[in-house]
RNA sequence: GGAGGGAUGGCCGAGUGGACGAAGGCAACGGUCUUGAAAACCGUAGUGGGCGCAAGCCCACCGGGGGUUCGAAUCCCUCUCCCUCCGCCA
């Protein structure tokens, strides 16, 4: 959500924000339209409750009862005027909010500005694409042939997009989760285990609502939703909270399962399990001061970064330009590991600094050391890492020629020291 | 799922229609006293919004939302959460 003070004093700079991100500016209007009436009928209103209350005042120390009679028939009317204009508001400042709801965060000035992906920016490449002695095979293949992914039977139960893992394979998913925790940990994360479902208002707090609702699933019945990445959660659990200035800034680490519907990417991605209904993430996130993000930022990106690092895997970071920028994003950068059987960069990671764009929709705020107004605070996310990719990663960048796949060794002490993984 | 009881400021807690933004206590902050501290005493204190250069004035907020009334913390409806008992259950 961004500060309505925005849009009356620079409309201009949202205008531009919106046109960098491929939008329509004219919502831009249309806000500051809404605002100007609103803040017209909230004088209006609050003028006559302020004669309302004189006047209630004024007839609590009247005696005579005819007297009294007339004052309280001539409140009437104001009174039922202040009904009608208290409603004429009510409705006015939902239309606002839910306009505003649908306007995405204004991108840092260093983001390069550029029309989709393609004018993503890559920062830096770590190894080489690795060459192999063989053809490398994509890790459906892989995995099918050490028994360790099952796919028909993961159709079986829940349809396209879900496969089973199955001995090694669920051994080696639970052992990434693991050692990602800990390394997030041993960076200064503690380490948070949150409900999988959560009410609305935790998703919108976090921007996901309504603009994505296609893409959540939820209960029908009830107000609950599966939370499509441990960023909902992670931002709404101190929804409504003034936090201590002292205490920040506040990291958490959170391994979750992810729920999307993946309504956008529709025939995209089908084969293997890349892109599913159902994915585990391990995610990283930062409460801080807003003069801190910029740091917070850098730190959250090398910590990322140490997780492809230790798994000895190439990657390269990409910045996002405005027009591939996420909703509540500011600033953003992509990790992208290179897996051989695919043959492309695979995104495992996004590292974003929001600002305070959802610090202002879950109205979260800290106060200053030495006491002070409560400020909003600036929050940031990061996946370290998303799990399926990674998987995707470490089976073809191991494979070897006789169709074994050597573990990383960071992992092993998590799989009782095994070294490789071979058909089953 | 059934029956009952609750939700008031940072915390505890009083308040059942009229000077209540809210008694009292604790905690906090400033001051007086003291060599210093404690105690005692005095004082200051919440959040959001509107208007204003500012001082300040006004409006709203007693779990959330709606209603009754000239006027609501107080009455009515509704939702959420918490507690107790019963039932069911991994």
């Amino acid at each position: 959500m961004l500060d309505i003070r925005l849009f009356r004093e620079q409309p201009d700079l949202v205008r531009t924000a919106l046109a960098n991100r491929q939008m329509d500016p004219s919502v831009v209007d249309e806000v500051i339209a809404l605002d100007e009436r609103r803040r017209t009928l909230v004088r209006r209103v609050e003028d006559l409750k302020a004669k309302r209350n004189a006047a209630s005042k004024e007839i609590g120390r009247t005696k005579d009862a005819e007297e009294r009679a007339k004052k309280i028939a001539a409140m009437r009317a104001v009174s039922d005027e202040i009904k009608q204009l208290d409603a004429e508001l009510r409705e006015l400042e939902a239309r606002l909010r839910s306009v505003l709801a649908t306007i995405p965060n204004i991108p840092d000035p260093r983001v390069p500005i550029g029309k989709d992906e393609n004018d993503n920016v890559v920062v830096k490449q770590v190894g080489e694409p690795q060459e192999f002695p063989f053809k490398p095979l994509p890790h459906w293949e892989i995995g099918t042939k050490l028994g360790i992914i099952d796919f028909e039977r993961g159709v079986k139960l829940s349809g396209t997009r879900f496969y089973i893992l199955k001995g090694m394979g669920a051994r080696l998913e639970r052992a990434l989760i693991a050692w990602m925790l800990d390394l997030h940990r041993s960076q200064g994360y503690t380490e948070i285990y949150p409900p999988f479902m959560v009410k609305e208002a935790a998703v919108f707090a976090s921007g996901q609502l309504p603009k994505f609702r296609d893409n959540l699933y939820h209960d029908a019945e009830e107000d609950f939703w599966w939370v499509p990445t441990a960023e909902v959660p992670l931002t709404a659990m101190h929804m409504d909270e003034i936090l201590e200035g002292e205490t920040l800034p506040r990291y958490y680490t959170a391994y979750t399962p992810c729920f999307r519907r993946e309504k956008m990417s529709a025939g995209r991605d089908v084969r293997g399990i890349k892109r599913g209904h159902q994915f585990d993430k391990v995610e990283m996130y930062i409460y801080s001061r807003p003069e801190e993000s910029d740091a917070a930022l850098e730190k959250m990106l090398a910590d990322a970064e140490a997780t492809l690092a230790g798994l000895g895997l190439t990657y390269r970071v990409v910045q996002l330009c405005t027009g591939d920028l996420g909703f509540a994003a500011r600033i953003t950068y992509d990790l992208e590991v290179w897996a051989p059987g695919l043959g492309e960069w695979l995104e495992v990671s996004s590292v974003s600094n929001v600002g305070d764009f959802q610090a202002r929709r879950a109205n979260i705020r800290y106060r200053p050391e030495g006491g002070g107004k409560p400020r909003f605070l600036h929050t940031l996310n990061g996946s370290g890492l998303g799990l399926p990719r990674t998987m995707i990663a470490v089976l073809e960048n191991y494979q070897q020629a006789d169709g074994s796949v050597v573990i990383p060794e960071a992992l092993r002490p998590y799989l009782g020291g095994a070294e490789v993984i071979k058909p089953q």
